[in-house]
DNA sequence: CGGTATCCAGCCTGATACTG
DNA sequence: CAGTATCAGGCTGGATACCG
């Protein structure tokens, strides 16, 4: 996101190259997390998951989703938004009326991927306990770095 | 991930609290969204899930990680994996010899978490193509910014 | 081998101000 | 209403050096 460019720093998990370490046969890392880092460049970063589930099962325009996405300011709502009309994610519809009226709505492919995603928030409602005793125990275990 | 903290800047998607609105009833956003983003907040990073990839079916040390993960940084590698370990995904073993040895493994969950998320990749193996042309139609028929 | 501690470049995001 | 443009600050992560 952002005025587009990546070259290194801070850049998530974008850059999905192969890349083989040096001259071997390829495939150091496993086919499958390349495939999986893909889809963490098109829907990882803070807003697009917020923005697609709001579009699960409606159409909404700009101000609306402006409105139900807590938190997000117009600017990363515009870059989220046509990151993923670029990628075919959802449809951006404009109405020429005064005032201007756009709508947003998730496409087929979107709605397939919105599915995917469901399935791994049910992972997490599921181990969500289990993960935060995990941390308590560690972080009473390991008296080194509590954050001071 | 780094040395922990998080206020708002440059974070992704950490931060997940309810955070309603104002004084509204609450749940402006998805509930399932919101546990999504948990996720996110585990291994949505930059490395997480090509570590946990790498430990799908094997026990690894940490130089073995550090080969097999490429392009990872020795800090990284070593933050990644407290992370991990911290929240239960897998387990960290010392081996009091010398020179000393340290092997990682995937624990019970880690492996549950791995099954999830190869469900996405999936999805993303299945729609790599459909999407590259998406953006190839997007960028040409947008003359606006083709990113100069 | 397996880390830990610093330094710091540069991307990402929120805030703000301004158009059609 | 729906964006776009600019700016500043903070967080992220690579590089480097050192330790048990």
């Amino acid at each position: 996101m952002a005025p587009h460019k990546n070259t290194s720093p801070a850049g998530r998990h974008r850059d999905v190259r192969p890349q083989p370490t040096a001259a071997n046969g390829g495939e150091p890392d496993g086919e499958v997390c390349r495939q999986v880092l893909r889809i963490l460049a098109l829907i990882g970063d803070k807003w697009s998951i917020l923005v697609i589930g709001q579009l699960r099962d409606q159409t909404l325009r700009f101000s609306e989703l402006h409105r139900a996405v807590t938190g997000i300011s117009q600017r990363m709502l515009t870059l989220t938004l046509r990151q993923l009309e670029r990628d075919g994610l959802l449809t951006r519809t404009v109405h020429p009326s005064v005032p201007p009226r756009v709508d947003y709505t998730l496409t087929p492919l979107g709605t397939t991927l919105l599915d995917s995603v469901v399935a791994l928030g049910e992972w997490a409602t599921t181990h969500r306990q289990e993960i935060n005793n995990n941390r308590r125990r560690y972080d009473a275990t390991h008296p080194s770095r509590t954050q001071h």
